[in-house]
DNA sequence: CACATTATGTTATAACATATCAATATCCAA
DNA sequence: TTGGATATTGATATGTTATAACATAATGTG
């Protein structure tokens, strides 16, 4: 597993090199990352936070469009569907992709309970344990939700708990 | 890992053994398997599906029982609190649990896709895996979930994809 | 341009979940 | 065995998350 959270960093940098490797994507792929999506996309990389639909709705109303929960749901659905965003399904709530991954790739999230921030780990040895199992048992892998909820260092430090 | 569903079996004892051990639980350490509570679990163990809490509300009020969400809330949050079931986050629902185990185990789910049916499998060597890895980034692991999504052989066969 | 395709706007409603407070049952100690 | 603390259930209301369905607009392509 590697990550890319939990510390200070230049967190623009982040938010830059994110929207950038979209724009390629969608560009190479020729998807389009409209407005609102592009929108959404940058609302959910403002920092490494899960965020619910109706966050991201109001956040969208605010600036001027559509009010409706289908607007964010299409926006989070396109982003989940090519990878540039993850749900979380515990939390019923989206956070932004930071890893450049292949289309099928086996995130892990570590989910903070006290902050709710979210990291992303690779998870590969996970998959491949499960893998093998499956495999045994005739199961057909199609997608792996594994989402690891605990404290993470700086809460845990805060809370002195 | 070791399983117990997708294949046929005496399902009246899985039933039976699951009620008694529960019983049993709840004698030892006082809790209340009260009838709400008990019957819920009964409904749960009926197969091995997931179940949303207002199908089981439904269940329930035909019976006799009270109709408002609350009533079947509560007492999936007691089966579930105590280890009787597990909530699958993906599908917004609830399952009977089937394995005997310590309180704080670390299940993993296979679901189908096309017939809900779920099997739950241990999964200590992916603990081990992300438990070692959580140590390195000081993150305290609290809960872990782990849902696998796809077709289970049965309906493999069936839908022939 | 005409047409197919994709995306967005809008209304309505479905599905899932909890807060709150009142009433009742159970437990246990005096 | 009674009285008080605690746990459970009943009931109403509301909050939160998600999608169905259909209309309109934008975009890409021959």
């Amino acid at each position: 597993m590697t990550q890319t959270g939990f510390d200070s960093h230049d967190h623009s940098r982040c938010i830059h090199s994110a929207i950038d490797a979209a724009e390629a994507r969608c560009a190479e792929e020729k998807l389009r990352l409209t407005p609102v999506r592009k929108r959404v996309l940058e609302i959910l990389l403002e920092d490494h936070r899960a965020q619910g639909a109706y966050d991201i709705l109001a956040r969208l109303t605010e600036e001027g469009h559509g009010a409706q929960p289908p607007i964010a749901y299409r926006a989070l659905d396109f982003l989940v569907s090519h990878g540039f965003a993850h749900r979380i399904e515990q939390l019923n709530a989206y956070v932004a992709c930071t890893h450049v991954h292949s289309t099928d790739h086996a995130p892990a999230f570590l989910i903070c309970r006290a902050c709710s921030s979210v990291v992303e780990a690779g998870a590969q040895k996970v998959e491949a344990t499960i893998g093998t199992e499956a495999k045994r048992l005739g199961f057909q892998i199609e997608r792996t939700v594994l989402e690891i909820e605990g404290v993470c260092p700086r809460c845990l430090e805060t809370d002195s708990q």
